[in-house]
DNA sequence: AAAAAATGTGACTCACTAGTCACAAAATTT
DNA sequence: AAATTTTGTGACTAGTGAGTCACATTTTTT
């Protein structure tokens, strides 16, 4: 929890160094995310950051938290039972998403770079808690699913809720990988992540649910 | 390239070496890895490495080299013309693996902490140059699938490839999710990463298989 | 205006790293 | 046995980082 000394920052300041350490946490791993340099960056005294928050994982979980919440303001509002199957709500996710990363692009690049972050050693154990969590998500979902007789039965959940948790990664990864986005430039530029790139995105979304809808249905 | 006083010494040495350093980096990322404390764990001086190597990065190459090379011994043997169908061939690249990591358990845990490792900011050149080759050769397999009537034409090639490797991936992140190897502990026994778990892992791979499967053949 | 509380500071500590180099020891050649 | 080459050494440099703390400045309260 940062202290209160931060909570009580006038909220320009607040958002300016908050902007600044989304910035840089969402470029490198956790450790090897340099406080140091972003106080730099910022003109204010290393020490500052200690008024502020108990010290460096205080800091990031508070990014976090923070992103997460953000996050949660559009993805909350989809549910299940707005579509009639599951890879409608599933595409939903992702135009969500969209919508989220072009009204929050620093907090969505944060985000982007959260799993290979959490990568980092000294943090291995937030990495196998926020990993739980996600893949009990999506195992949920595959229940609800098979206990509405829409995905086949015939699969251990674990094995399809680990697999949808992946495919969700993939999609990401893969427009990473065919460079149709940028995240590390999108920074430097300042622009949202998929800036312009709405279609392509829905287009591998739709590519991918094409492909992998014969695997789940029944 | 290790310089030519690491080839001249003698053989049992350069073994004892070479498995600490593979060790080092089976367990921490690329930059997370301290050639110091590995020297002093050998009781050997720092400058040793110096006199063996080019640098961390010149070691770092030659372990990827040397795993690379056994391995390929064990699946370069296997061929898809041997095989009815895509999927006994992927089949038979795990059971292939899994002879590999028994009888190479270090080398074995290093390969398995590629990916990972490779995350590190100071090698994502490296990282993005195997990943580029392994989805090559992911995506050339689904070509010839593609070619033989086998696999869907309605999807593009680059997705269904690069979802093929990801499902790889997902195999070996399942098993470490679900608990059922444990790389860390393995180092730690000096036991391979699937002693004695041969049968889980077959049925994972099976699982996976028989769950994708509708979503690439015909 | 004086006292007190809240903010801000940056040189500092401590721990760590990759890599270097002048030197020492061992092995090989002459 | 002497000379030469190869191999081994560890204190050292130059750099990184997180976190601390005595002090300075600002704001609020009395």
């Amino acid at each position: 929890m940062p202290k209160q000394t931060f909570l009580n920052l006038e909220g320009s300041k607040r958002k300016v160094i908050t902007n600044a350490f989304l910035r840089e946490f969402a470029i490198k791993p956790y450790d090897q995310a340099s406080l140091s340099d972003v106080v730099k960056e910022l003109g204010i005294a290393k020490g500052s950051v200690y008024q502020y928050f108990e010290g460096k994982l205080d800091l990031f979980l508070y990014l976090v938290g923070e992103c997460n919440q953000t996050k949660m303001k559009y993805i909350g509002e989809i549910t299940r039972k707005s579509y009639p199957d599951f890879w409608a709500f599933f595409r939903a996710l992702y135009e969500c998403g969209y919508k989220f990363d072009s009204e929050n692009p620093l907090q969505s690049h944060f985000l982007f770079n959260l799993i290979e972050n959490l990568n980092s050693p000294s943090i291995k154990h937030l990495h196998n808690e926020m990993l739980s969590q996600t893949v009990k998500a999506f195992e949920e979902m595959v229940e609800y699913e098979i206990s509405a007789a829409l995905f086949r039965e015939d699969i251990p959940v674990k094995v399809m809720g680990f697999m949808l948790y992946k495919v969700g990664v993939s999609i990401q990864e893969q427009l990473i990988f065919s460079k149709t986005i940028e995240p590390l430039k999108s920074i430097e530029n300042n622009t949202s992540v998929f800036l312009n790139k709405k279609e392509e995105l829905m287009k591998t979304v739709d590519d991918y649910i094409r492909l992998i809808k014969p695997s789940f249905d029944k």
